[in-house]
DNA sequence: ACAGATCATGATAATCATTATCATTACTAT
DNA sequence: ATAGTAATGATAATGATTATCATGATCTGT
C-alpha cells in the first residue's frame, strides 16, 4: 500500500471526504523530501493551484499526521516542521545552530533504552523525539579560520 | 558557587547591570521548582512585585539561560518552558499526553550513544533534548475501567 | 557633586504561527 | 431534484515572542 492509498483509507475510515484540495495539497507534500513548515508547503502548493488556501494547507497537514504519513519536527527555529512518516524508517535529528544543516540519525541502541526507560515509570510509549544540537562540520571549519 | 553568585558573575562578565526587577525575577524563578512558561513566571512575580512588566520577565529568563542557570524545555503544549539548569543533573523529560504529568529521565549509556553519533557526524555538541511521549499510568487505569 | 553617557525598564505595538469562525460552495444519498 | 452534510477559503481571533521607544536609573570620569 503506498502512502495515497494508506491516506485515502484514512479518509474513508473517518467519513471524511476525498477532495481536490486535499488530493493536491497530500500530493505536494509527498513529492518533497524537505522538512517543511505550513507556510513552506502553502507556497508549494500555490504554484500547483493559487486557489488552495492556507487553512486547507494546515488542515491537511494535520490530517497526515493523524493518518500516520507525516510527523511534527522541531528544529527550535520558531515553526512546527513535518516530515514523511510513512514508508521511512524512524530517525531523530542533529541540527546545527549555526546554519540550520541536519542530519537524520538513528541508533537501535539507543531506541531500545528509550523503551526500558518507558516501561520503568509504568509508561505506555506513543512517540519520541531526540533533538541534538550542535555545530556542522562545516561551520566549525569556517569559525576555526 | 550557588546560582546567585553565577549570574552575578555574568552579568559582570557582560557588562550588564544587577538590578532590583532583574534579582526578583531571578529569585522567583530559583524558587521554584516548576517547568514555567514565561506567562507563569510573570504571574509569580507579580505577587512579589506588581510594577515589573513581562518584558523584563522574558528577557531576564534569556539572560538566565545565556547564563547557564536555566534551559528550555518543549512538552509540545505551544509554549516555551523553563527549568533549572545549574546545579541539576541533565535529565530529560517523559510525558503524558493526556494530562500533562512528567517525569524526570536519566540514562548514562543514553548519553554515551549520543555523543557517538554526533562525532560520527564530526558534529561539536551543544545540547539535546529528548522528550517522550506516553500515557502515565493513572491516565492508563482510568482509560481501562 | 555634576554632567554626559549608557543601560534597564515597562507600556505598547509589531510579528508570526496557529486556530477559530462563518458564509459560500461542493458533494452525497435518498 | 432536494435536503443534509462536509469542505473550503477569506478573514478574524488568539497567544507567544520580539521589537520599539520614551522614561528613569545607574555608571563613569572629572
Ligand atoms: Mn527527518
Ligand atoms: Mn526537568
Ligand atoms: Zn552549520
Ligand atoms: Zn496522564
Amino acid at each position: 500500500m503506498d502512502a495515497k492509498e494508506k491516506f485515502a483509507g484514512y479518509l474513508k475510515d473517518k467519513d471524511l471526504r476525498q477532495s481536490q484540495p486535499r488530493d493536491i495539497v497530500v500530493d505536494v507534500f509527498l513529492r518533497t523530501e524537505r522538512h517543511v513548515t505550513t507556510q513552506e508547503l502553502f507556497q508549494l502548493v500555490q504554484k500547483k493551484n493559487p486557489r488552495i488556501g492556507y487553512a486547507t494547507v494546515s488542515r491537511t497537514l494535520k490530517l497526515l499526521t493523524e493518518a500516520g504519513l507525516c510527523r511534527t519536527v522541531d528544529f527550535a527555529d520558531g515553526a512546527q516542521r513535518f516530515e514523511h512518516e510513512y514508508g521511512h524508517e524512524h530517525h531523530d535529528h542533529l541540527i546545527c545552530t549555526r546554519c540550520g544543516a541536519f542530519v537524520e540519525i538513528y541508533s537501535r541502541k539507543l531506541e531500545i533504552i528509550q523503551d526500558e526507560l518507558v516501561r520503568q515509570h509504568g509508561y505506555e510509549q506513543i512517540s519520541h523525539k531526540l533533538q541534538i544540537f550542535g555545530i556542522c562540520p562545516k561551520c566549525l571549519k569556517k569559525h576555526k579560520s
